[in-house]
DNA sequence: GCAAAAGTGTTGGTTGTACACCCATGA
DNA sequence: TCATGGGTGTACAACCAACACTTTTGC
């Protein structure tokens, strides 16, 4: 076969795309366009092209899909299974990004006839191995925020203190004390209380802060926290 | 180039194999015998076979070198800039291994001419970017012995408190209280002291113990000891 | 008897956790 | 005036870090 000789050995980057809508943990999906798994609904991806390194290559994906650019993105993990592709051997490096939902609209691409949010927690069934990436990806990201601070990439320029506890339940799926959740945080010193406060809502309104981006890539280098 | 044409794109397994003499963290390292980077130091690694996992290349690797099976591995990083291998598009998925350096003489193999332990803060220049690929090593060897009961796999059967306590300083780089480093470490339970001691010692002879592999097990499970 | 490593407790400070009420606002 | 979420303090327990001397053994 023309195409299983031409995909033979090589290698692909899936990237999985997290936001936050004030509620859930969401990751960007797309609905395949094309065969294998036409239909399907997959983590987004695509072959590296052969003068492409790596992170170049998982930032054009989340481009062509988000227009953003110097998002947060690391990689995940590697997956190389020989039957993972029913194409050929194609392994693929998963890249997992951070980005706030509120900024642009999801738009579709080449490989991409639709491209929706999905709650973490009610998850389709998906292509290729993309669920065993997705599980990875996600006990990677509540790895990371027990270790470090997170939400810069998650949250909008201003947020609550109740908005940065609700991600921190979304990702670690708990429940967090209210006030012991406020110390905590406000002592480890990476958040500025801002001068301005919500405006209409039902309640008090709640006070803004943002980040200290210097002190939070900080505690984020030592790892540690929380 | 027949054997650029050949190895255009395609993968490779390193395996960083990690050891402890008892006073430093040693690392098995192989001098090339063929070109590129001929009589170089490197990290222990080959082309992965057409219908060969991931993790069975790794072991076979491991295997290889020194006769052992059934070792803890784990996947590291994979490494794909355009630019790492002078023959072609080469990625390669990086692997550490724990072993114990008494069980086994390591032996050269077919892509190794000498091989040898390597002190991890005495390393020479090595070929390709296998340096990175050594220091990423080091840096994940370090976050888990942070995170989770270590040395299993690194000590022999029986060992000692002082044994277990210098593994872990040599991990971190830093000195332990040795009270404070007795009594964290066994509150944790997992380990087992054996009704057995140190013999022809000149000072007072230490009690040997061993791990309960079940309770590490749990333990390196749920991550968060140490 | 001396050198070398094993083994052993206490204290003060810090951190984590559980828990309940009043406040400001818009409807 | 009611419903909603914002904001606040305390007490107890667990954990962490610093610190020095006695014991056992071979030489």
């Amino acid at each position: 076969m023309e195409a299983k000789k031409q995909l033979h050995s090589t290698f692909s980057i899936d990237c999985v795309i997290f936001g936050f809508d004030g509620e859930r943990i969401k990751v960007l999906l797309i609905e395949r366009g094309e065969e294998p798994y036409k239909n399907f609904i997959a983590v987004p991806g695509d072959l590296v092209e052969e003068n492409e390194d790596l992170e170049p290559a998982a930032n054009r994906i989340l481009k062509s899909l988000t227009g953003l650019e110097d998002i947060f993105m690391e990689q995940l993990y590697t997956f190389g299974k020989v039957d993972r592709h029913p194409l050929g051997r194609i392994i693929t490096v998963a890249y997992y990004a951070l980005v706030n939902i509120d900024t642009f609209n999801p738009k579709a691409s080449s490989f991409a006839r639709k491209i929706d949010w999905w709650a973490i927690d009610e998850l389709p069934e998906l292509a290729f191995d993309h669920n065993a990436i997705l599980a990875k990806a996600i006990e990677r990201l509540r790895w990371m925020a027990n270790m470090q601070p997170i939400g810069l990439e998650l949250l909008p320029e201003k947020f609550t203190l109740s908005q940065l506890r609700r991600l921190y339940e979304a990702i670690l799926g708990i429940e967090l004390d209210k006030r012991n959740f406020r110390r905590k945080i406000t002592k480890m010193d990476f958040l500025i209380p801002l001068d301005e406060k919500q405006i209409n809502v039902a309640h008090k309104a709640a006070r803004y802060y943002s980040f200290n981006k210097e002190k939070y890539a900080q505690l984020k280098e030592e790892g540690k926290a929380f």
